[in-house]
DNA sequence: ACAACCTCCTGGGGGC
DNA sequence: TGCCCCCAGGAGGTTG
């Protein structure tokens, strides 16, 4: 589900009550989600202080007192709320929508509040990175530069579509290429910056097409960064941190908008949808070249 | 190396 | 109301 803004938002929505907070108990309902729990998980996070949590991709990163990192990616239908304390608002209990059927992980802390994982499909996982070189780890080795910071630019993209048959939409969902875009925002980012979809990687290549690159790369930047001002987008499980719907589902010019006239002035065109390497691809194809 | 599958799992929605 | 099929935001693995 959640690609990079919901995982940020999902960031920002805990980051205030959890980095500071130590962990008491935890209880697992599950012995895996996409992959088992490590060895000893509860325990070894019991009476840990949460020093930091970050993001790198569509993972968080929760730093441990001990030196070592929780890693949580909420997969396709993942999400974490928090419950509970007293400074939780009374409205936010009514927010949200219980699913205790699907909350796998409950992570409890000083006060009464909990921090419950909820994950219908079980794509998402945990797992615990020992103290040491983080980026090391073979999962955020492989990932290319953050889409929203100075590593990521046109020059990065030249050098991943040079030569590649494969489309341009594959290549932008590669995680190795830049990290945290997923189907939405590829297909959102494509349409502002006019490209097709099915376009061979390797035409955008080289010199001639570098205007075009710098227009896909101001769209993957754009697109995200209004996705986050926005809350993130709430299709059907993803909500934030206490509850609450991103709305940027509202903004959305093609994805899951079959039908609808192509939001571009002047263009004309209806959206379609087509299919492309066994997943929804959203596009107009009168102004996506 | 690369590109095109396939798979993990469950729930919701549409069609009949 | 019920059933069956299709669809879904990810990503790692396998196959040619």
């Amino acid at each position: 589900m959640p690609e990079l803004p919901e995982v940020e938002t999902v960031r920002r929505g805990l980051e205030p009550t959890l980095v500071g907070a130590v962990v008491e108990t935890v209880e697992l309902f599950r012995p895996a989600l996409r992959i088992p729990f490590p060895e000893g998980f509860a325990a070894r996070l019991s009476g840990r202080r949460i020093e930091s949590l970050g993001r790198r991709s569509k993972y968080l990163l929760a730093g441990l007192d001990d030196g070592a990192t929780l890693l949580v990616h909420l997969g396709m239908s993942g999400s974490l709320r928090l419950d509970g304390g007293a400074a939780m608002p009374d409205a936010y209990h009514h927010a949200v929508a219980k699913d205790p059927a699907h909350d796998h992980v409950v992570f409890h802390f000083r006060d009464g509040v909990r921090l419950l994982y909820n994950d219908p499909r079980r794509f998402g996982l945990m797992d615990l990175v020992a103290a040491g070189d983080l980026n090391a780890d073979p999962r955020l080795a492989v990932l290319g530069p953050e889409p929203l910071g100075n590593a990521f630019g046109a020059d990065v993209l030249d050098a991943a579509f040079a030569g590649r048959a494969a489309p341009l939409k594959a290549l932008l969902l590669d995680q190795s290429v830049v990290a945290g875009l997923g189907n939405i925002y590829v297909c959102e980012a494509l349409w502002r910056a006019g490209l097709s979809p099915f376009r061979p990687a390797g035409s955008l290549a080289g010199p001639a097409a570098a205007p075009a690159r710098e227009a896909l790369v101001r769209a993957i930047s754009d697109v995200l960064a209004e996705a986050i001002a926005a809350g993130g987008s709430s299709l059907r499980d993803y909500v934030h941190a206490d509850g609450s719907l991103g709305y940027f589902q509202h903004a959305f010019a093609v994805y899951d908008r079959e039908g609808e006239p192509c939001p571009r002035p002047g263009c004309g065109g209806t959206i379609v949808r087509r299919r492309q390497s066994g997943r929804s691809t959203f596009l107009c194809e009168r102004c996506q070249r």
